[in-house]
DNA sequence: CGGGATCCATTAAGATACTG
DNA sequence: CAGTATCTTAATGGATCCCG
């Protein structure tokens, strides 16, 4: 993170804002932090675990991630139909950084707010 | 991350939901990363490495992350006005987690997206 | 300079019904 | 089951003016 100059300072085109181009959106990374625990998730069963999205936005941060080659999308031709989801390499590679959120999360949730 | 059914795999309460809250928001995360980057910012310098940003927008993030303990507001009393931001210990416990998404992001920037 | 207040625009997200 | 289509609503952000 080595930044001298005001001109240099600007996110564009940098890595961070590669990575929040990614994860942006409300449900984003709790669809990886979901396929992080259970490895292989289908698409009605993670409406079931995030019970607050809409059949469509789910839909969409899906598709999102997966042109983003984050998750991977695989669709066995039958009736009824079946669509299991799960991460990519690269997705597998956000596992450190979602864990490290996880347990800063557990440790600073019960800390006073204070300074 | 140890889940064994659909019901203690909701969110709700746990560190992962709580980071989550904190971060949300547009600009907050690239607000950190800033602060990060250069210890002390004051508002006006934020809003030109951030032009995307708003006065407002940036004012309630500012807001929103001090309340929360993540940052320091540090006011003084002087015409024209003087109004520094920095990290709050808990913020600062925030950076190995904000260097690995910059690290990642600059290692899969460029990296083909094909699985 | 560092905002607050107000009003407006854009975008994201939700509900519901429907389809292969 | 796994979505899509349509419509509606909520959330977010932006522009502008103003003040201490």
């Amino acid at each position: 993170m080595n930044m001298d100059s005001i001109e240099q300072a600007k996110l564009e085109n940098t890595g961070f804002s590669y990575i929040l181009s990614l994860i942006n959106g409300k449900y984003k990374i709790t669809i990886l932090y979901y396929l992080t625990a259970f490895d292989v998730v289908r698409f009605n069963e993670m409406k079931r675990y995030i019970d607050a999205v809409s059949f469509k936005t789910l839909s969409l941060s899906l598709k999102e991630l997966e042109s983003d080659g984050l998750i991977i999308r695989n669709e066995y031709p039958q009736i009824p139909p079946k669509v299991e989801y799960s991460l990519a390499a690269r997705g597998k590679s956000l596992i450190p950084i979602l864990e490290a959120m996880c347990e800063w999360g557990e440790f600073h949730k019960t800390t006073a707010r204070e300074m």
